[in-house]
DNA sequence: AAACAAGTTTCACATATTGGAACCTGCAAG
DNA sequence: CTTGCAGGTTCCAATATGTGAAACTTGTTT
């Protein structure tokens, strides 16, 4: 599982964690206990830990465990100190507003695509518990993107971790193919994912790139087979790649105003 | 600050992580033992673990901390798994599209209000408040709905950490005001923001409670001063109530599947 | 009443954590 | 240059912390 490095009482605590959020709802103490690594007394004592932290919250009544709240503050923190989200924001909202469809904020996160924003074909709810979802790299258009413009040193680490399930049948499922999939990628300049993750779904992304080429996230536009294809999706590329090159620009230049903040220096 | 109990690394790891999210910006080394309780060395140490576990990213070029991705990932697990939060979802897109107004879902962590939903106005008007957000409880709508319907048992505790500071003219400031203030909201059924934290913004709020009568959360409508009034918003408690019912009806039923869910047993 | 499962506490032992101090950097001033 | 210094990193002995097998509650089943 989260294949943990032996030591380190915070590692360990976050283990568990990681382990509370898998279950997907709350859990109670031997579920747990069946699925980690560790003796009774000490996962007691790590849950009893987290939940004085309130990292879990613990439910009394059914002695279940919850993920707790202080985490969606921290997130909260996390997501808007992020250089990427915050100065993206205004625009997806414009990129949402123009083509109508689902749009993708998406970062690399420990080989796997991570999205950081959304926008609903329906109702434009800018908000991250819509995002924080994590999805594989290797069949989705944000994580070809962004794989495709990594450093060349990076990828095979990467690579090495997909798990190239076939979803579908036209799923990518081998390093080789992808490299394949990756230079046409380049040459094109924005990548589709063409029913590789979901059948009946497709998309068109591309990465957002600092001004040094460095790979910031990736920004995409999904559809449905249904309602258009490939090429029409391809249409929209020049908007897209426009966007992505304002934020990635906006994103280099940005830096936090370091200088201008800070007139606060105390002792704890 | 974060005033921690003394002991426990988990603790300290964490106090860190608080500490960096608190400035909301990247944060050099030094500025972290500035204002840290702990020595060069155990900061240092504590920013490593933190950093390998990916609840901080360090940026080596400008050498300084963020807050990591694997927080947005836990957050995301935190918001599905609450029980009140994805259940509200669509009831407040409900709301938010009858009212035209903000609407906000918060509940109680640790004295504070936090936001944990929102819909924007149609006509958004700029505001201090966003999801994941946290915000007093004595001088919002949310807050004091909460605070109304708690267990008399708790009140004195929560309300002795409120800061009391007077945002704006007409802010409540001391318990025993309150205490008026709730018992009127009691009687009412649902509580006002009167221009108590920012000027111009006012706001009616309605607890969500469980069948058992315990504080879920809250919800409420928000606007300004300039496009209507009190008592108009007044009108709109009748729908604002029925819905938190709802949710709290639902919430308190949903319980999890419990025994539906769990054909997997075996050890790590 | 006896057997059992789930959760909690204990305690001697091992080890991870601690933090003062020494040690590396750059870099700016002499 | 070379000296001084602030921001960062590493050492290491002392010791506080965390460990986990086993004993012990509690509550539930047979």
């Amino acid at each position: 599982m989260t294949a943990t490095a032996g030591d380190g009482t915070v590692a360990k605590a976050l283990d568990v964690l990681d382990l509370v959020a898998g279950f997907g709802h709350p859990v109670r103490f031997s579920d747990l206990l069946d699925h980690s690594p560790y003796p009774k007394a000490t996962l007691y004592r790590l849950l009893q830990t987290l939940v004085a932290q309130r990292m879990l919250s613990f439910d009394a009544d059914r002695s279940t465990y919850t993920m707790g709240l202080r985490l969606v503050r921290l997130a909260h923190a996390a997501w808007e100190q992020s250089a990427l989200a915050p100065i993206a924001r205004p625009h997806l909202d414009d990129l949402s507003a123009k083509v109508g469809e689902t749009v993708h904020l998406a970062q690399m996160d420990h080989a796997q695509v991570l999205y950081v924003d959304k926008r609903n074909a329906r109702d434009p709810i800018p908000m991250y518990s819509q995002a924080g979802k994590v999805g594989p790299a290797y069949c989705t258009g944000v994580g070809k993107a962004m794989l495709a413009y990594l450093p060349e040193a990076d990828l095979p680490g990467i690579l090495s971790q997909q798990s190239w399930h076939p979803f579908t049948a036209k799923t990518i499922t081998s390093a080789a193919a992808m490299a394949q999939d990756l230079a046409t990628t380049r040459a094109r300049g924005f990548a589709f994912d063409n029913e590789e993750h979901e059948p009946g779904i497709i998309c068109v992304a591309v990465p957002i790139l600092s001004s040094g080429g460095a790979v910031l996230g990736a920004l995409s536009v999904t559809s449905t087979t249904a309602r258009t294809n490939l090429s029409a999706l391809a249409d929209l590329a020049p908007l897209i790649s426009s966007i992505a090159r304002t934020i990635g620009q906006e994103t280099t230049d940005w830096r936090f105003p370091e200088q201008a903040v800070q007139p606060n220096r105390k002792r704890a």
